[in-house]
DNA sequence: TAACTATATTGCTACTTAGTTATATTGTCA
DNA sequence: TGACAATATAACTAAGTAGCAATATAGTTA
């Protein structure tokens, strides 16, 4: 991760910033994403593969593809959605590993020297 | 940004990664962080900073320290606050980078070839 | 002690949204 | 055409939360 000095932003840059991670704050839509990762899907799979209801699935889908993180290709019945934006998945590792750091520094709290 | 493959997080990773996200998912709470960025300053000089009231500061001060990202310390009658987790700049430098893409891919469909 | 300052907390309201159910839309095939 | 399948949409409910106003807490100074 990079050190960065001067990160100054607008309060406008920072809304649309914060809106990203609000769509990102969802753990049925990181699942959807995740999902997608090894290429497209259909609805029908990305459902199954989620265990979520296939109205739920359109709605975050919809969301996802508002934000440009997915887009859409239909063929004949079905429709299948892939990742367009690949920079969320190096988001989530950082956050991930942002976190595996914090909790090894709680857990060294109650390590006896 | 990493291409990573195997991208395989468990739904209870997910929900962690997730509830990070919503942390950051607040323009107040990211007018916080940036304002702290510089080093560290007591409840009433973020107050002022970021032009709001004090009792909504120290709210979402206890969320970010919550969170781990930021940290207490107390001087007297004043309580100064200061970044603990660095990554969070990462983070929205990778968001804003992503977002910039995307406007200007979105703006050249509208430029004349 | 009392008066004052800085910060934290509580109770409240308004707004947003995830998930559900039902239905609409669109495409395929007989 | 009608029956069926896949996806999208609409209406609704419940849960979470940002911001505000009032108050509590804790430290300082006289």
């Amino acid at each position: 991760m990079s050190k960065n000095k001067n990160w100054s932003m607008s309060p406008e840059a920072l809304n649309l910033v914060a809106e990203r991670f609000k769509i990102l704050a969802e753990p049925l839509r990181l699942r959807i994403l995740q999902s997608l990762e090894t290429g497209e899907m259909s609805v029908g799979e990305i459902t199954v593969a989620v265990e979520s209801t296939q109205p739920n699935i359109s709605k975050h889908l919809k969301i996802l593809q508002d934000a440009g993180i997915v887009s859409r290709r239909q063929e004949g019945n079905t429709v299948f959605y892939r990742i367009t934006d690949e920079t969320v998945f190096a988001l989530c590792d950082a956050v991930c590993a942002s976190l595996k750091e914090r909790f090894a520094t709680r857990s060294a709290i109650f390590e006896t020297h």
